[in-house]
RNA sequence: GGCGCCGUAGCCAAGCGGCUAAGGCAGCGGAUUGCAAAUCCGCCAUCCCCGGUUCAAAUCCGGGCGGCGCCUCCA
C-alpha cells in the first residue's frame, strides 16, 4: 500500500487512483526564458523517481511536464536578446530537456508547451466566462476570486488575506485578488486570436488547460515546488474547478525547495545571512531562484557526473528543503563509489557484467523466495526495508539506507566465500551472488540508478596511457615478486602523486583515476 | 502582520507513540595486505530548551529559543 502526503489534507493518505491501475501526474515546469538552474532539476528528478517506483509497483502511469513558452519574463528577455520569443523559448527547452538527460530523466511522456495548446487555453477562458466565474475587461480576462466559494483551501488562505494592491492592472479588475486568464497584447508583443481580441495567457491558465486535455478533468497527482502553492496552483484548482465543477487533482505533492548553503559562497546563504546580521540582500539570496540568479546547471554538470547529482537529490525525503553546497555533493558520490567498486567486483568475480544482469519490470517478478540461503534470506529482507521506505511517501532516503545495507552484505558474501579468488569452485555461491546482484539493479533502477555504466574518467579511452599502466604494473609485479618493495611502493606513491590509484587484489593489479 | 515548515552524532540524514534511535561522509580501533588501497567487523547520539498528556514520547499538546519558506516572478 503506497502511502502520499496530500497538501490539501495535509496528511498521508493511501493511494487510490481515479481509475484503479492507472496513475495520471503532472508536474508544472519551468518557464523557459533562462537556462535552468539545479533547483528546476528538483521536482523532475522527484517525479521522474515516483513514476518509476508506481510502474514498478504496477501502476499504468502517465507523467507530464509542462513548459510553458509564452509569459512576460519571456517578452522581456526575448527584446532583450533581441530574438524572436519562440527562438529563445526553443532554444532554453533545449538547454532543459539537455539538462534532463543528464540526469537519466526520461520517464516523462509528454512535455506539453503552452504554445501548442492555445484552443484548449481559450476554451478552457472560455467556459469559465460563460459560466459567469471570470470577466472581459478592456481585451483582458479575470478570474473573479469572489465567485469561488473554495478559494484558498490548498494554501489555507482566506479571500481576506489576498487583497493586495492588484498590481498594475488594479483598475481593471473587479477585485484587487482577481487574476489574469488573458491578457491583451500590446503592440509588438506575440498574440494569438481570441474572443477578446488578440493577447496572450495568464501565468496559470496553461496548467489548468493542459493538464485537463491530457490526463482528464480530475487525474491524480499534480506536483511542484512548494513556492507553487501560492498563488499558482491555488488559481489552477480555482480555473479547473470553476470550469469542470470536480476536483482538479486528488493529491497535491510539494517538493523542498533546494537552498544554496555558504560554503558554495557564490549566492549566499544561511551562514552568510548570519554573518552579515540580516543584510536583506543576502537573506534574498538564501534561497536559490531565477529572478535572483544563480549559475546554470549546465555547469554543474562539468563538475558532477549527472547520476550523482541524482543520487544527492534523491538522498534526502522530497518534501525536506535541501541545502546546496559542492562539498555534499561531494559527499553523496563519494558513497556512491561503494557502489561502482561493488559492480566493478561484480564483474571480476563473475565475469558478467553488473549492467547486464535483468531487471525485474515489477514489485512481482522480483519476488523471490530465499529458500533458506542465508544471504538470500537478508537480501529480501533489505529488498523489503527499500520497499517499506518508498511506500511511505516516497521515501528515498530511506530506500537508499538499503540500498546499503544491500551492497554491505554483498559485499561480506563475497569476502566470505572468497569469491575472488576461488569463483569457479562455488557455483551455487555465484548464483546466490547474481541473485543478490540482480536485486540491488532492480532496486536501483526504480530510483533511475545504476542502469548504465558510468564514464570512468581515464581508463581505456587512451591507448597509450593504457599500455604505459600497463608497463608500469608489469615492472611493479616484477619488483614485488623479487621482494623489492622501496621499488614496488616507489611506483605506486609516483603514481599516486599523479592521481592515479593502484589496487593489489587476487587477480592482479587494477589503477583507476581519481 | 497573515499562512506554513524545520531543529536527531563533527557534517548530511531516516525514523513521526513502544524493540539495542537506520544509512551516508569524516574519525578511531581490529581483520585482511609485504606495506597500502578496496572489503569486512567493531566504536562514535538519550533526539534545541521547559512544562504537560500517556503505563510508554525524538515521535502528541502548550510555551520558549533558533533557522527557513510563502504572502511579488519562482521548480
Amino acid at each position: 500500500m503506497i502511502r502520499v502526503y496530500n497538501t490539501l489534507s495535509k496528511s498521508k493518505e493511501p493511494l487510490a487512483p481515479v481509475s484503479p491501475g492507472k496513475v495520471g501526474i503532472y508536474l508544472c515546469g519551468p518557464t523557459v526564458y533562462k537556462p535552468s538552474h539545479i533547483g528546476h532539476m528538483v521536482g523532475p528528478v522527484i517525479f521522474d523517481a515516483v513514476k518509476r517506483y508506481l510502474v514498478y509497483s504496477g501502476y499504468e502511469t502517465t507523467l507530464v511536464i509542462n513548459v510553458t513558452d509564452v509569459d512576460d519574463k519571456l517578452i522581456a528577455e526575448s527584446n532583450a536578446r533581441g530574438m524572436p520569443m519562440a527562438d529563445l523559448a526553443a532554444e532554453m527547452t533545449a538547454d532543459y530537456m539537455n539538462n534532463l538527460d543528464a540526469l537519466g530523466v526520461d520517464s516523462v511522456d509528454h512535455f506539453p508547451r503552452a504554445t501548442d495548446f492555445m484552443d484548449a487555453i481559450v476554451d478552457l477562458t472560455a467556459t469559465l466566462v460563460d459560466k459567469g466565474f471570470a470577466y472581459e475587461s478592456d481585451g483582458d480576462v479575470y478570474f473573479e476570486i469572489g465567485k469561488c466559494a473554495d478559494y484558498g483551501k490548498l494554501s489555507g488562505r482566506s479571500i481576506e488575506d489576498m487583497r493586495g494592491l492588484g498590481g498594475g492592472t488594479a483598475e481593471r479588475k473587479r477585485s484587487s485578488a482577481d487574476f489574469a486568464l488573458w491578457k491583451a497584447a500590446k503592440p509588438g508583443e506575440p498574440s494569438w486570436k481570441s474572443p477578446w481580441g488578440a493577447g496572450r495567457p495568464g501565468w496559470h491558465i496553461e496548467c489548468s488547460a493542459m493538464s485537463g486535455r491530457l490526463l482528464g478533468e480530475t487525474f491524480d497527482i499534480h506536483g511542484g515546488g512548494l513556492d507553487l502553492v501560492f498563488p499558482h496552483h491555488e488559481n489552477e484548482i480555482a480555473q479547473s474547478e470553476s470550469a469542470h465543477g470536480r476536483p482538479m487533482a486528488k493529491y497535491w505533492m510539494h517538493n523542498g525547495l533546494m537552498q544554496a548553503s555558504s560554503e558554495v559562497g557564490k549566492v549566499g546563504g544561511r551562514k552568510t545571512r548570519a554573518a552579515t546580521e540580516g543584510d536583506l540582500e543576502s537573506q534574498e539570496a538564501a534561497k536559490i531562484s531565477k529572478s535572483k540568479g544563480s549559475s546554470a546547471f549546465r555547469e554543474m554538470l562539468d563538475m558532477f557526473p549527472g547520476e550523482t547529482i541524482r543520487f544527492f537529490l534523491l538522498s534526502t525525503h522530497y518534501r525536506r528543503p535541501i541545502d546546496f553546497s559542492n562539498e555534499r555533493i561531494e559527499q553523496v558520490g563519494t558513497g556512491l563509489e561503494t557502489f561502482y567498486r561493488f559492480f566493478k567486483r561484480y564483474d571480476r568475480v563473475t565475469g558478467e557484467s553488473f549492467y547486464a544482469l535483468p531487471v525485474a519490470a515489477t514489485r512481482a517478478e522480483g519476488d523471490f523466495d530465499p529458500a533458506g540461503d542465508s544471504l538470500l534470506v537478508d537480501v529480501a529482507k533489505h529488498r523489503d526495508a527499500f520497499l517499506e521506505a518508498m511506500d511511505d511517501d516516497f521515501n528515498t532516503g530511506g530506500a537508499t539506507a538499503a540500498l546499503f545495507d544491500l551492497v554491505r552484505r554483498l559485499n561480506k558474501f563475497v569476502d566470505e566465500k572468497k569469491l575472488e579468488e576461488t569463483a569457479k569452485d562455488h557455483a551455487a555461491a555465484l548464483d546466490s551472488l547474481r541473485r543478490g546482484a540482480a536485486t540491488l539493479r532492480e532496486l536501483g533502477s526504480t530510483l533511475g540508478l545504476f542502469r548504465r555504466p558510468i564514464d570512468e574518467k581515464g581508463n581505456a579511452d587512451d591507448e597509450l596511457v593504457d599500455g604505459l599502466m600497463r608497463l608500469m604494473i608489469d615492472l611493479r609485479a616484477a619488483a614485488r615478486k623479487n621482494k623489492d618493495f622501496a621499488t614496488a611502493d616507489q611506483i605506486r606513491d609516483r603514481l599516486g602523486e599523479l592521481g592515479v590509484t593502484l589496487e593489489d587484489r587476487p587477480g592482479g593489479t587494477e589503477w583507476s583515476r581519481a
